[in-house]
DNA sequence: CTGTGTGCAAACTCTTTGCATAAGT
DNA sequence: ACTTATGCAAAGAGTTTGCACACAG
């Protein structure tokens, strides 16, 4: 069952040989599982598992490392989150995220017109890197 | 060397005591530490070595136990930042960080006019707990 | 062929847990 | 006295590392 993933891969080799990393057979199949389904967020087990069920029999080691890679290659960001999991997002522009408490779930905000007023100035000898808003959600309880 | 303490430690007793638990030396020292200095975001390991440090030889355990109970008690807050260590901020009202990449330093924004503006809806049966803003600084390359 | 990447398992860090002892009311 | 908290050390979760083998150029 591979319909429909060639021209992925291709893309995809592209962009791996691109972040100046070889294009072995699991930076690719990650980096397909990564991009090729829009923005995510996820965790390097969940991707793990991922990469395992998409047949692709990856070590948990090397899919630290490809996350690791591709966040220094400028293709993922590590998501600000409490919980002891490291969440990487695949989408490293400047947008933000709901955040369930106690369910360590992430949303995308629809990325409209949200907006910071008022960006304070960044002290000496520093420059902002980005802006990341965690807006956290509790379960609404019903009266 | 104990001048200055008393008083603090007799507001800090009732303090703790009001969130529901035993004023005990442990929980005293900690919460004297924690809010007699204004708003500090801390590591476990670090509070806790500033209480051994202070002459208060409590167990990193006692630490970890206390810190969630405070945060549960509404005392404190967990900060989400990136990074293996968990922080607790003293402050628990809408602020928001500075957070120095490669170092695990974060400042307090000086609470200004910083705000959000067009913040999006909440889900269904979700409601907003709070809004946590990191700015994320990089070393600004000398050229 | 040469060098980098991968996989495995062990090591490491941070945090939590269980149980005997100590402290608080 | 009775109950709850503390301290220790061991267990647990997530992540990183070292080294032999395999694959890409």
């Amino acid at each position: 069952m591979d319909s429909g993933c060639r021209k992925e891969n291709v893309a995809v080799d592209k962009r791996v040989r691109e972040a100046g990393l070889r294009p072995t057979r699991q930076r690719i199949a990650l980096a397909d599982l990564l991009f090729a389904k829009g923005d995510r967020h996820l965790s390097a087990e969940e991707l793990h598992e991922e990469a395992v069920a998409a047949g692709v029999p990856v070590s948990l080691a090397t899919v630290y490392n490809a996350l690791h890679q591709f966040t220094q290659a400028g293709l993922l960001r590590i998501l600000a989150v409490e919980g002891s999991k490291t969440y990487f997002d695949t989408n490293t522009s400047d947008h933000h995220h709901f955040y369930v408490e106690g369910e360590n779930r992430i949303f995308d905000i629809a990325s409209g017109p949200v907006g910071v007023s008022n960006l304070p100035e960044p002290p000496e000898g520093m420059e902002i890197a980005n802006v990341d808003i965690v807006v956290r959600l509790r379960p609404k309880r019903r009266d």
